[in-house]
DNA sequence: CCTGTGCATTGAACTAGTTCAAGAACGTAT
DNA sequence: ATACGTTCTTGAACTAGTTCAATGCACAGG
């Protein structure tokens, strides 16, 4: 049951049996059904979750009532609203589960005692935030940078799974632009 | 000379004196002229600066040539390339000063001292993470769902400061627009 | 088997933003 | 004062991407 995510932790410090035993005391097993909401606009966001089966987006809608996805999260990946969890104020994103999802969640009050009771948890999660901040920062280098074409083409090498378990819809609307556009990019190069 | 980096750091987590000594020891100052690199692609970012005083961008250019800023750093700002930081790999980015300045360096070897010696550095990075985590979302929301004027009234909101201190050709290009088209916008504007 | 519903495609008209080239405005060194 | 580099502005032609509406297509439900 916690072998992933003990594998997860593990990658970014090395934890004693004892110190998972109590990060799993901390952690909620939940499976949830596709096409749910694990967080709508104005709630705050009390979780980090991890995903050890299923897919999900975190998505936000602009002022002209258009989606744009944030992020995707599919096995092995964590989700939340993190501005929300960490200010404890009313989140701007939707959270939605797109398959049958089986998910740990760690909530706002349970992280502190894990930090308190493991404080080399600290070490884990700066590390974590690091490299999902990393991430971020290459995603809007690429969105500003690069032709629609070129954002298609990185996102299907960088993603091959998440490109086939979703939408075009929803890849468009990650990517910045239009289904339509997508759909035309598509037909382009498939005849090359 | 230490108040304001020390003011900075109180805000995340309270440090003793004696803390505070130990990192004091540890971080470099050194004045820097105008234009100047402090980090060129391929080089591999050693630091994190904070800036007493001046004004730095951090910017990256494109396949075609383009300068993308990703960050201006003014008073009381952080800086660094991160990715390149912390996975010690070469930097697609080029760290310039726009102006002489004052700034503390922080080398990773002195990091990990610092983390090593004093524990409770690792909650202010990564509460000092997170937030900049929490602002790239945001931006990249931006870039991707508002138009052009949009996102310059909200630089200019945003960044009051930095609006003035910065030329129109870096403003266009830290979004993502060209220095023409910005200066369009900004004669329309004025007109209303 | 038909029917509805959601997703992908296509085309035509449109618009936001780019590109290029020329000129204005400004500060600063000579 | 003049000349020079740098920044900012303006216009005309262009292009990448949008919008809207129509069409096809697949597959789940009765």
């Amino acid at each position: 049951m916690f072998e992933n995510i003990d594998a997860f932790v593990n990658r970014c410090a090395n934890f004693t049996k004892n110190e998972l035993d109590i990060f799993h005391t901390l952690i909620d097993f939940k499976t949830v059904n596709k096409k749910e909401y694990l967080l709508q606009e104005g709630e705050i966001c009390n979780f980090e979750a991890y995903v050890l089966k299923g897919c999900i987006r975190n998505y936000f809608i602009d002022e002209n009532g258009f989606e744009v996805i944030l992020q995707f999260a599919i096995e092995d990946w964590w989700v939340s609203d993190i501005a929300s969890f960490h200010e404890k104020k009313p989140s701007k994103l939707y959270i939605e589960t797109l398959e049958d999802c089986e998910l740990f969640f760690l909530t706002y009050e349970n992280k502190e005692e894990l930090l308190k009771r493991v404080p080399k948890f600290e070490r884990f999660f700066r590390l974590m935030v690091q490299k999902k901040l990393s991430s971020t920062q290459n995603r809007l280098i690429n969105t500003i940078a690069k032709s629609a074409p070129e954002k298609y083409l990185d996102f299907i090498k960088l993603y091959p799974t998440i490109s086939q378990r979703v939408t075009q819809h929803h890849i468009a609307s990650y990517l910045g632009i239009s289904a339509e556009f997508l759909s035309k990019i598509r037909t382009k190069l498939s005849k090359q």
